[in-house]
DNA sequence: ATCCATACATGCAAATTCGCACACCAGTGA
DNA sequence: TCACTGGTGTGCGAATTTGCATGTATGGAT
């Protein structure tokens, strides 16, 4: 058995990205040494693995064979890390969290400073992702969350409930007041696309004025005046410039979830993180629900 | 990340045998080889994988938890090696058969040569163990059992039934003939540790005389004219100087089956090897049963 | 038509990895 | 006691692997 897994690793990684350089770049290599492991594995497995085109390697069926068992060798690798890391009884060494961009730059920053402070041997390293990032393959260790339910392989603690109110500046406040047939604009996040449930029927002139697929960018045009924006309380509560507008009810919103995966949930570095941050989201409740 | 798969498999292979020199045999490399990446492997997980004894290295904890998942992704290299062998349409290249010693002696000598000349281009490997090789890890690529059932996970035909009798040399049968109250001597196999139903009542005076571990050994004691020996009726037909002792009717006998792993068994390799070998023991049928 | 970005191939020098030789240690049997 | 076996650690030169620089091809934008 004369093959190298790294040369694996390779197949893998050209199936995945399509071209050498992509894959060297994942895998941290110079393109040539990508090339050249391709060449190994394939007089290895004595298989053609890839088309050279001009373009890029098109894979055969046969490496999309190989990658698929590298695939089910890379999980066990993760699963692996995961193990060691959940074990890892050490008070040093790297924390990385994911957290939404806005609930880390108005909520959490201090909590994040306390724990620093208390423990200075641990690097934290803070990823303000608006995607999820993967916590089965360790692109964090821990992620705070505002979602329904804490996920599916992975373990979860409650922070807090939420509710959600619609926000503007006191102008937009104040005329939603006066006269509630005046046009009101909306502005709407991408990912609940309709107004909220009820606007019609108090606000019949509302209409829709913009539709963002980034919640700073959102808060910032409301605050800047043009529009309504539906948002959680605690990060309108945070916001220069906006209150709450009237009549409409505060509503359920998503709660807060601090998750990671069950198998480095028990590490030292991560009980030290929820102690902070467990107490915290108490003491901090009445910022999240109206 | 900058870890080596390969360090992993190092890790794998030292929890396995307890010493580098052993780990770097199984490996093929050199045992300051495997010394060096298992010191890799610990700068990059973080732990300490083995205590350094004078007798060999000791397992950590972490070092168990690392090799058992090194040894999914072996299995999971294991199962892809059999899927690109099972989608392998050459007929070139080398097959490794697996099959019982005497089986092979008496019997299926003629079939190999057959297989040969028909397809030069493959080299065949034929591995006549005592043991039971592990096809899941390519030991071999097929094998030819003496069993009651296929095995697990793999796959097979039924090649023959057989049946078993009872053997010696001509004196012994004359004298059981004779004289059903003479002493009989009989040899034993390890494995089937009782003498044949009914013999006691057939011949009183059986005695075991000899037990034996190895078939071959056996047979050339009942060929020495030591004893009765019961065995499958191919092989008491094939050896010289031996005959069927009267009375004790034939019994049957574990079938006789061709298996492969599910994944190999597709390859033109193993179709070629079983369209000879079908036929082949369907012709010799009269030989393995009464 | 030309330029540019992006892809792969290849030759060569640098860096890393590897194997060998030797030193050392512990246990075992003569 | 002493040789011997079977284990590990270390230094050094050889072999392998890697990265860089350069060359070539192709498609898209100007």
């Amino acid at each position: 058995m004369d093959i190298h897994w790294d040369d694996y690793r390779a197949v893998l990684a050209v199936v995945r990205r399509r071209t050498l350089s992509a894959a060297a770049q994942e895998l941290g290599v110079n393109y040539t040494t990508v090339a050249r492991r391709i060449a190994r594995a394939e007089a290895a497995t004595g298989e053609v693995l890839f088309e050279r085109l001009t373009d890029g390697y098109r894979p055969t069926e046969a490496a999309h064979l190989v990658a698929a068992y590298a695939a089910r060798m890379e999980s066990a690798e993760h699963a692996m890390l995961r193990g060691l890391s959940g074990r890892d009884a050490r008070l040093e060494g790297q924390l990385t969290l994911t957290a939404p961009q806005l609930l880390i730059a108005h909520v959490l920053a201090p909590a994040l400073g306390d724990f620093a402070q208390r423990h200075p041997a641990v690097s934290l390293q803070v990823r303000a992702a608006n995607e999820i990032l993967d916590l089965n393959r360790r692109e964090a260790d821990i992620a705070i969350r505002i979602s329904r339910n804490p996920g599916d392989t992975l373990k979860g603690l409650r922070l807090t409930q939420q509710h959600s109110a619609c926000f503007a500046t006191p102008e937009w406040a104040t005329r939603m007041q006066q006269d509630p047939n005046a046009p009101v604009d909306w502005l709407l996040y991408e990912k609940q696309p309709n107004l909220p449930d009820g606007v019609d029927n108090i606000y019949p002139n509302s209409r829709i004025h913009m539709r963002f697929d980034d919640m700073v960018a959102m808060a910032g045009a409301a605050q800047s005046g043009l529009g309504v924006v539906r948002m959680p309380v605690f990060l309108g509560r945070s916001l220069r410039g906006l209150v709450q507008v009237p009549v409409l009810s505060p509503q359920p919103y998503a709660d807060i979830w601090i998750v990671a995966h069950s198998d480095v949930w028990p590490s030292a570095r991560l009980v030290a993180f929820r102690d902070i941050m467990v107490p915290f989201f108490k003491q901090k409740r009445p910022l999240f629900t109206a």
